[in-house]
DNA sequence: AATTAAATTTAGACAAATCTAAAAATAATT
DNA sequence: AATTATTTTTAGATTTGTCTAAATTTAATT
């Protein structure tokens, strides 16, 4: 009993959503994730309900039962794992990887995936700075804050990205603020929020919104 | 303007029967092919019709047009590559991978596929002796011959099968008849086609059904 | 040539996933 | 508390791919 592409990807658009204060995921919010109407996400939530992978109560909202979440931690899995694959393997850029790694994340063969991360050597972390869950679901936890915390004069270094948009990707590896490469703040503008900051020895402004999105491991 | 991947299965499907004489594929042929219903065929034969991707006319036949072949063409290099890696790379066995690059060969991008050919170095052959084409649609073909049709003496080297089951290739490793083994006809039974032959100075039988689904390459 | 058989198409229904528009429930304002 | 605004659900229609059963065409037999 397979679960449909179209199933997967609301477990997995649920669980992204699942940082909520109660834990509960909103129909619109589930709508605004992945382009669709509320009325098509009321019809999913009713199917996913019925095959126990959510609790849902009409009005309230959904979340992952624990079969529901094994599930979508699994997707998790084989996207980030086939991202790497794409980047070290094959040696494609990392804003390129993602909307590949939508595709293969649906493939079924857990003799595939295991084999994978093996020839892989069990990555921990994808390229763009994401945990990698095990075969059992659990993954590595780093300390991090966004860039757009840090204060005059704090250094870090880049450790990922919240954002897996092309073209934001193409912005950060055209500035050279990829993951690896050691910052240190110049100037972060309490009220316009603009950033000023040293890579590589080079200095560049930054926006507050793109810097929210940087994540940097402190020094 | 994608195709679903349900309307590649077809052009596959059509492509792969497209051997017989007039080069025109009956809808019951390509229904046996998918194990689907005659009425289900005619409808998509309609459907690729319309888009040019097959020429159709209704109780002939149907065949590829030139972009219906290129793409299917495209899907055969897509699977067979995916198989090679699945092989190769991940070290699976040839009777487990059919099914996977199944699945695999949907994935769309040019850029991946192109990679992957580089990383495999090019192969010419997938793991069950079939060629694969490279980006323009070309391939190699080779001198071979059905294990069935060898007389009594007569050597060869396995080049190949011409079924994917996963029982039929399992069946074919336990009694170690996998591509690149010489083997040596003792006696092909003209009557009820029964052989027996030697493979790694080690001596077995076969059925005719069995033996006619074995390519060879004569010594 | 007429009849029977086989292959193919058409007709009509169904399941999955989607949409828009309208109705109902909840939340926010006055 | 009553009104307005927002969120969510329901109703009904649409697209894609499938099915069975009946009708039609083509092929094979007598
Ligand atoms: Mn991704
Ligand atoms: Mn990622
Ligand atoms: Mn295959
Ligand atoms: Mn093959």
């Amino acid at each position: 009993m397979g679960l449909s592409y179209v199933e997967e990807n609301y477990l997995k658009a649920i669980l992204k959503l699942s940082g909520v204060p109660d834990g509960l995921v909103s129909t619109n919010a589930i709508a605004a994730q992945l382009s669709t109407s509320a009325a098509s996400v009321t019809d999913m939530l009713k199917k996913l309900s019925d095959k126990d992978l959510i609790a849902y109560q009409r009005y309230k909202g959904a979340s992952l039962t624990n079969a529901g979440q094994r599930i979508a931690t699994h997707l998790v899995r084989k996207h980030r794992l086939w991202e790497v694959f794409l980047v070290q393997t094959l040696g494609m850029t990392w804003d390129e990887v993602h909307d590949i790694a939508e595709q293969l994340e649906h493939i079924q063969s857990d003799s595939l995936i295991d084999r994978l991360d093996t020839f892989l050597e069990y990555p921990k972390f994808d390229p763009h700075g994401d945990p990698i869950p095990n075969a059992e679901g659990k993954y590595s936890v780093r300390a991090q804050v966004p860039l757009s915390k840090l204060t005059e004069g704090q250094q870090g270094i880049v450790i990922g990205v919240r954002e897996d948009e092309t073209a934001f990707l193409k912005h950060l590896s055209e500035k050279g603020l990829t993951p690896g490469k050691m910052i240190r703040m110049l100037t972060n503008d309490a009220y316009d929020h603009t950033i000023r900051l040293v890579v590589d020895d080079k200095e560049l402004n930054l926006s507050g919104q793109v810097a929210s999105n940087i994540m940097i491991k402190l020094k």
